[in-house]
DNA sequence: AGCCCGACCTGAAAGC
DNA sequence: TGCTTTCAGGTCGGGC
């Protein structure tokens, strides 16, 4: 399950294969793919077809590369994106969940294919920007363009132009549980379940109280624990917790078993020894420590 | 405007 | 054993 750390690593392969290319064709096996493409696969096709590609940036989970037709051409890895380069030949047969395929000249790779079990996520073109803030609009490039399909997405955690006082600011406006706050990508971008959990643990707070009752000092070590946490994650190659997340090479990363809650429901506590409780927030998993995390009165 | 929630999707795992 | 149901989660868009 792909979360900042998994599409830096991703990031980081990509710019080896794509920087500096030339698109001599595409193929896209599965519609659902370019759902976001203006004119679906044709276009996705037809436009990007001879275009030049610059740097591979990434904001949050969003990663993008600029074409010489002056678009973005937008790369989300959803559930279960992977991009890998296969070295098929045009006409090849798609592998399993293979659902899109560009065909390169110029890099080190002559395809990419993009593998996509759950189809959530996409490839498409968006047009571009500069950054409302002057800075450079993500991490791989200090280009000021910025896609308008990213344009929603706040700066991420490990983002050198973020203003951490004014996001602290933000997030004790709203009286959302925490968590929910912290998955919202439009707030702070780059958590997903799975950060989300760890860094609310280690600042020991229950991911259901909401979040205006919290002190500039809780929400702080809250978002300093997601900033370690990550950079962590990123020095081990990312979280693989099922076959879904693997870098362009395939190797899954090893930080999964440096996890303190996500996936430990029922398990001792690494702090207390306290059982692991997990409950449904957002419609999503919520672990944590009841003796760690003191859970709100109101909690059902 | 902000927030909640259903929908999308597939395959593994659990339930019966 | 085999069929059915549940669960997992990132993002979008509808609706309040």
């Amino acid at each position: 399950m792909p979360e900042l750390p998994e599409a830096e690593i991703v990031r980081r392969g990509l710019a080896e294969i794509l920087a500096g290319t030339k698109i001599e064709g595409l193929e896209v096996f599965h519609p659902r793919t370019a759902r976001y493409q203006n004119g679906g696969s044709a276009q996705l096709t037809q436009q990007l077809s001879g275009a030049h590609l610059d740097a591979v940036v990434r904001r949050g989970k969003f990663m993008w590369t600029l074409t010489s037709n002056g678009q973005a051409l937008m790369m989300h890895l959803g559930m279960s994106g992977q991009f890998r380069p296969l070295a098929k030949q045009a006409g090849e047969a798609p592998v399993r969940h293979e659902r899109a395929r560009l065909y390169l000249s110029g890099g080190p790779a002559q395809s990419l294919s993009f593998i996509d079990q759950r189809t959530f996520g996409a490839l498409y073109l968006s047009p571009t920007a500069n950054t409302e803030d002057g800075a450079p609009a993500g991490c791989g490039s200090d280009s000021l363009l910025l896609p308008a399909g990213a344009s929603h997405i706040a700066r991420d955690l490990l983002d050198p132009h973020l203003d951490l006082v004014k996001v602290n600011q933000r997030i004790r406006k709203s009286k959302s549980p925490i968590k929910n706050v912290l998955l919202n990508q439009s707030i702070i971008s780059g958590f997903g379940n799975i950060y989300a959990d760890e860094a609310l643990f280690v600042a020991g707070v229950h991911g259901a109280r909401s979040a205006s009752t919290l002190t500039r000092q809780q929400v702080a070590q809250i978002l300093q624990a997601g900033i370690e946490i990550m950079e962590r994650s990123l020095s081990r190659g990312g979280t693989s917790f099922d076959q879904l997340y693997v870098d362009v090479n395939g190797s899954a990363g090893t930080f999964a078993d440096e996890l303190l809650v996500y996936g430990r429901a029922g398990q001792a506590c690494r702090e207390c020894g306290h059982e692991l409780s997990s409950i449904s927030l957002n419609k999503r998993s919520h672990v944590y420590c009841a003796n760690c995390q003191r859970p709100p009165r109101n909690l059902k």
